[in-house]
DNA sequence: TTGTAAGCGTTATCAG
DNA sequence: CTGATAACGCTTACAA
C-alpha cells in the first residue's frame, strides 16, 4: 500500500554483503540473525535496522545452491489436462495442498501428466532436484509413479491409495467404501426396491471401493445386471450409464451415482425418459462438489473434503522434509453423508 | 521407461565438474556444449557422451544464480479462491500460458490473490526475483497491481485490459463489446420484443464492455429496467438477476446474460417461474463454457478461446524476456457467436 | 578452439 | 559472540 520510496535504484538488490556494510558487521553475523544464531542484541538491531533500510530480500536460488534444495514441492497429476479442470475434487486438493506448503514457505509447482507423454519427463524432473518432495493424486495401480518415487526415496504423499503402494508411503484419503455403504443404506431406507449404481472409473481405488462399497451394503439384494460400469467420472458418463440401466430394468427406483458429475448426468436421462426425481427414482451421488448444488433438485450425496485432504497430504510431505517420521498405514479424513433433495 | 541403471549412486548427482573429468577436457568447454558455444566436434561428441553416462541433469540453483534470473513467471489471479476454482474460464487460460511457458522451460508460480490479503506479499514477490514475469488475469481498474508491474518494469503481460493500464504494458483478450452486440442482433433477429440483460461485474472491463454491446445492439430499444446489475459471473447471481428481470416486466421474452453460468443461473429461475427456454424466453450467454452444453437446452453463447488467451498471454511475456519488441496496443482474438438450442 | 579463474549471494566451519 | 573463508554448481570473460 503506502510504497515508501526505497533508496536503492531499480536493478541492483541488496545483498546480505550491502546489509553487512551498513550494519558494520561481517556477512556471517548477518547471516545469523537471518536464519538464527547467538548474536548480541546489539549486533541484532544494527542489522535489522539495517536490513529494513536497504530494502533487503534474499535471493532464493544462492540459498537453494547452498542448501542443496529447491524449497519447491510437486504437486503431480496422473490426469488428462480437461479432467484436470473438470474435476473439481482436484482443484480443492490443490487449493489445500497450496495454502499448507505456501504457509511453510514452499513453491508448489504442478504437474500434470497427461497420458500421451511420456513418464520420462516427469522422471527427470523428479530426480533432477528441482522439487524436495511431491504429492501425487489420482494414480492408478501399477502406475510407473509409485515405482519413482519410490526408489528416488523423495518426500512423498498420495491422494489416495493405489493397491501396490509401497507401505512405507503415506497417503490421505476417505474410506470410500464405508461412505458408500452408509449413503446406499439410506437410498435403500426410502423404501427403494430395485437400486442400481453407475460405477465409474473402477481402475482406480476410489471408484473399485465405491463398488465394493454398494455390493456390501445391498447384501443378498446386489444384482451385477444393475450396475453400469462407466470409464469416468463425469457428466456425459452419468447420463450413458443411466440410459443403460433404464434399458435393463424399466423399474429401476434407486440409483448411486459414483460422483456427482456422473449423478447429474444421471438426473438428465432420468429426466429425458420422463421419470422423476426422486418421485419415480432416488438418486444419491459422491463428492458434495458444486454438482450437488447446481443440480435440480439438490443432490443427497457424500462430501468429499478436499482442501483438508490436500493440506494433509502437503503436511505429511513437509514432515518428511523436516525429519520426521510420519505414521504409516494412511490417513482416512472423515466424508460425512450430505441429504438433500434427490433422494 | 527402461530404467537403465544409472552408475551414479543416489545421494550424489553429477555436475559440470564430473562430466569435465570423464571428458577429458575443462568445465569451460562443457559448459558451452551445454550452452552453445564453439567446440570443435571431437570434444563436443566425447562430452555428449559423457554426459549421458554420468546421467547429468543441470542444477537449476546455480544456473539461476550465475544469470540472475529465476526462469518463472508468475500467474497471478486477482480473485477469491473460490472463483478461481470455479470459473472455467480461468482455468482454461491458466492451462495455456502454461503449455507455452513449460515448453519454453518456464515455470509458472501460481499466485492467488484474494482480497483480503495484502497486496505487499505478491509486491514483495514479484520485486524479489522470484519470477522474471508475470501474467495478469482478472485485474480490475485501479488494481494496485497496475501500478506495482508498471513501476518494476517487469516483463509482464495482462488477460483483459483495465481502463487504466499503461499503454506500454500488453495485454490480451477478446472484443467483449463486438460479440456481444453481434449475438444480441441476434437474439432480437428470433423476433423477441422485450430483452433485458443480467449484466455482471460491471467494475471489470469485460463485464463494462458486454453491457456496453447490449446497449449498443438495442439502440433506441434499450430500457434501463431491463438491465439488472449482479456483482459475480456466477450461477446463483443468474437466478436473483433473472427474478429481478421477471419482477420488472413479467411479459420480458429475451435476455442476454453476462456469462454462461448466469445463463445457467437464469434457465433455471424461469424453470421455476414456469417459462419454457427458448419458447416463453430466449436466453444467451457469453463463454462457451462447460455450463453451456451442461444447461437444457443447451446455451446460444459467445465462445471465448480461453486457452488460447493464455498461451498468447505467455508468448508475450516470453517475448520481452527474449528482448523483443511487442507491439503496442493489445491483442484481440477472436470470438465467434455459437448457436444452439436456448435462443 | 580450449583452459583458467573470477564471481553469482548464501550458509557453514572454525578459529579468534 | 563474531569475522574470515571455504564451499555450492554454474557461466563467462580473458588468456593461451
Amino acid at each position: 500500500m503506502s510504497a515508501t520510496e526505497q533508496p536503492n535504484k531499480p536493478g541492483k538488490r541488496a545483498t546480505v554483503h550491502d546489509i553487512a556494510a551498513a550494519a558494520g558487521v561481517s556477512r556471517g553475523t548477518v547471516s545469523r540473525v537471518l536464519n538464527g544464531g547467538y548474536v548480541s542484541v546489539t549486533a541484532r538491531t544494527a542489522i535489522e535496522r539495517a536490513i529494513r533500510e536497504v530494502g533487503y530480500v534474499p535471493n532464493t536460488a544462492a540459498r537453494n545452491l547452498v542448501m542443496q534444495r529447491s524449497q519447491a514441492v510437486g504437486f503431480i497429476v496422473l490426469e488428462p489436462h480437461t479432467l484436470f479442470l473438470e474435476d473439481p475434487n482436484i482443484g480443492g486438493i490443490l487449493l489445500g495442498a497450496n495454502t499448507t506448503l505456501s504457509d511453510a514457505d514452499y513453491q508448489m509447482v504442478n504437474l500434470v501428466v497427461d497420458s500421451e507423454r511420456d513418464t520420462a519427463r516427469i522422471t527427470r524432473y523428479l530426480s533432477g532436484g528441482f522439487v524436495d518432495g511431491a504429492i501425487i493424486v489420482s494414480a492408478r495401480s501399477h502406475d510407473p509413479i509409485i515405482q519413482v518415487v519410490g526408489s528416488l526415496a523423495l518426500p512423498s504423499a498420495f491422494v489416495g491409495h493405489p493397491r501396490d503402494l509401497r507401505p512405507e508411503i503415506p497417503y490421505v484419503g476417505i474410506d470410500n467404501m464405508t461412505s458408500t455403504e452408509e449413503i446406499t443404506r439410506r437410498l435403500l431406507a426410502t423404501g427403494r426396491r430395485r437400486v442400481g449404481m453407475i460405477a465409474a472409473a473402477v481402475d482406480r481405488d476410489s471408484g473399485a471401493d465405491r463398488l465394493a462399497g454398494f455390493r456390501r451394503a445391498l447384501g443378498p439384494l446386489f444384482d451385477e445386471s444393475l450396475v453400469a460400469e462407466v470409464p469416468l467420472y463425469d457428466f456425459a458418463c452419468g447420463a450413458k450409464g443411466m440410459r443403460t440401466l433404464l434399458e435393463r430394468e424399466p423399474r429401476i427406483d434407486g440409483v448411486f451415482a459414483a460422483s456427482d458429475a456422473v449423478a447429474a448426468g444421471a438426473v438428465e436421462a432420468l429426466r429425458e425418459a420422463g421419470r422423476t426425481v426422486p418421485g419415480d427414482v432416488g438418486v444419491v451421488g459422491f463428492d458434495d462438489s458444486s454438482w450437488a448444488t447446481r443440480t435440480r433438485p439438490h443432490l443427497s450425496t457424500v462430501h468429499q473434503p478436499a482442501a483438508d485432504i490436500g493440506a494433509h497430504a502437503a503436511d505429511m510431505v513437509l514432515r518428511q522434509l523436516r525429519g520426521e517420521e510420519i505414521p504409516q498405514g494412511g490417513l482416512l479424513l472423515p466424508s460425512p453423508v450430505v441429504w438433500r433433495d434427490s433422494a
